[in-house]
DNA sequence: ATCATGAGTATAGTTTATATACCCATCATG
DNA sequence: CATGATGGGTATATAAACTATACTCATGAT
């Protein structure tokens, strides 16, 4: 089967899953296909998913049966919610929006800072073909006050869960560091490289965070937890680089949620917190 | 032009502008059309794009030619970057894996729980039709410690940036409130609703956050940080449900910034504070 | 010198899709 | 209760897209 029509008996499963119900229009808006060529989806779908299409000639709407058994995709929720976000701010349209009948819903503003394409773009390439780059970078350490030009040797991407920073050996203070990928306002002068990728040791040696369902719930509302994130014996292990064990702290409020948080908005906490302590120190040498 | 034509022509220029280059074999594997289909596409490309595409005999090789000017997409960083996302962890993979050389990235690891994805088509479907519907569902609070029955007439989700909650009318404590997503293990009976959506003033209501520079800043810095977040008079206003101010206040740090955190950390801080805080009261109650 | 690789092109044939036209059932409306 | 609007189905002829196959060319590695 060609790959179009594919994705469209795909919608098609999609619509019918998440949603209940599909119309031909539905498939003439999202693909542009004629009328006729939707009539022809739908029956081809019938044909391939045999039994989850009843047509309601009352709503005049195709809709889901009860038995409806998926075969084009597997039904996972963050699929779904990931559709949903997408439609919120309507600004990066990663996904398709597939969602017609999308219910109400909000996602926490977050106010995001933009990344210049142009900036991005060269500074792959400098990872790509192992280059050092300049960088125009406002620093937020005290004694930065404009930005400047730094040449850096970036070997990787790093995300903290809210934006993205470059992971580069730095030719100024010689050593590996991050540089926030918005505050880097241009670029220039791809040159040799100064450093391996492979010496950033806290970039490529882990920390094993191991977590476990806050003590101070009660012992069902920890089984809950442990069944959730798929613990074993109440504990799990999430292999955390050095490089990122600041941001996890920070993120997850591991350094505050003992103190300020309620039990039950901290579902877990860390269970080797000296081991912890002591990775993060070194990380933050 | 079909759509399956201007998607793989999509395609060839992401790859052109973000990686640099793209072969024939590229296209084969990520669309599935036979080898003369794929050089077809890039004389087309070529077409419709004059001047983007050079070939690269010694390569092998398409590349983007110095002056690339993107004809099929926007170039935006953020799209990029979730795509990047997406193929780290390798799970939801709702953008389509565009990345063929991508860079070393690794994104921080939120450990997150499992939606059912019939019980979330179970409480769409409630939305949709206005049903009100039990679930089981594991509360976090103090005194229940085992997962029970409760009926609830949703009417939204919302996300905190981390999880997703349906916002629904509890008929047990017959108020609004927020239900995990993840902890709801499954769902019964479909009624009528007990509540109007409307009836959900937290909800409706919004609370604008106004947004300053932290003042612990340099000015230069604060500039910046201004520009970024692209403020008027070093100020910007996020509208925020008054059902997640509180999520908000959590997500940002805001509670904790100001003694914890230091001040580069912290590049926005909320300048209407009073304001802000008699909100999160009145959403509190 | 030889071969593997990546690309281009030509031909014939198939699949997919369009445009157009006409038919049917349901339901709301006058 | 006729009427029309809506949503769906289907038939035909035609056009576009795509495949399979086969052969050619340039480059660079062995």
């Amino acid at each position: 089967m060609r790959w179009g029509v594919e994705k469209r008996l795909e919608f098609i499963e999609f619509r019918l899953f998440w949603e209940g119900g599909i119309n031909r229009a539905d498939i003439v808006e999202q693909f542009g296909v004629s009328v006729p060529q939707a009539s022809k989806d739908l029956t081809l779908y019938e044909e391939k998913a045999p039994g989850n299409l009843i047509y309601d000639k009352s709503a005049k709407r195709y809709k889901a049966a009860d038995d409806f058994k998926p075969v084009f995709m597997q039904p996972d929720a963050s699929t779904y919610l990931a559709h949903l976000r997408d439609t919120n701010g309507g600004a990066s349209g990663v996904t398709e929006a597939w969602l017609a009948s999308a219910p109400a819903h909000d996602a926490l503003p977050i106010p995001h800072r933009r990344v210049e394409a142009d900036v991005l773009r060269d500074v792959l390439k400098a990872v790509r073909e192992g280059h050092s780059i300049e960088v125009f970078y406002q620093s937020m350490s005290a004694n930065k006050h404009t930005p400047e030009w730094r040449r850096i040797s970036p070997h990787a991407l790093g995300s903290d869960g809210l934006r993205w920073h470059i992971r580069a050996f730095c030719h100024i203070d010689h050593k590996f560091k991050d540089f926030i990928l918005s505050r880097c306002m241009k670029t220039r002068k791809h040159e040799l490289s100064g450093a391996s990728a492979n010496d950033d040791k806290l970039w490529h040696d882990r920390f094993s965070v191991a977590l476990e369902p806050n003590p101070a719930l009660s012992e069902s509302q920890r089984s809950i937890i442990a069944q959730d994130y798929e613990m074993t014996n109440e504990r799990t292990e999430v292999m955390v680089r050095k490089a990122l064990l600041y941001y996890f702290l920070k993120r997850l409020r591991l350094d505050v949620a003992d103190k300020l948080d309620n039990p039950h908005e901290v579902p877990v906490v860390v269970a080797n917190r000296a081991a912890f302590d002591a990775a993060l120190a070194e990380a933050m040498a």
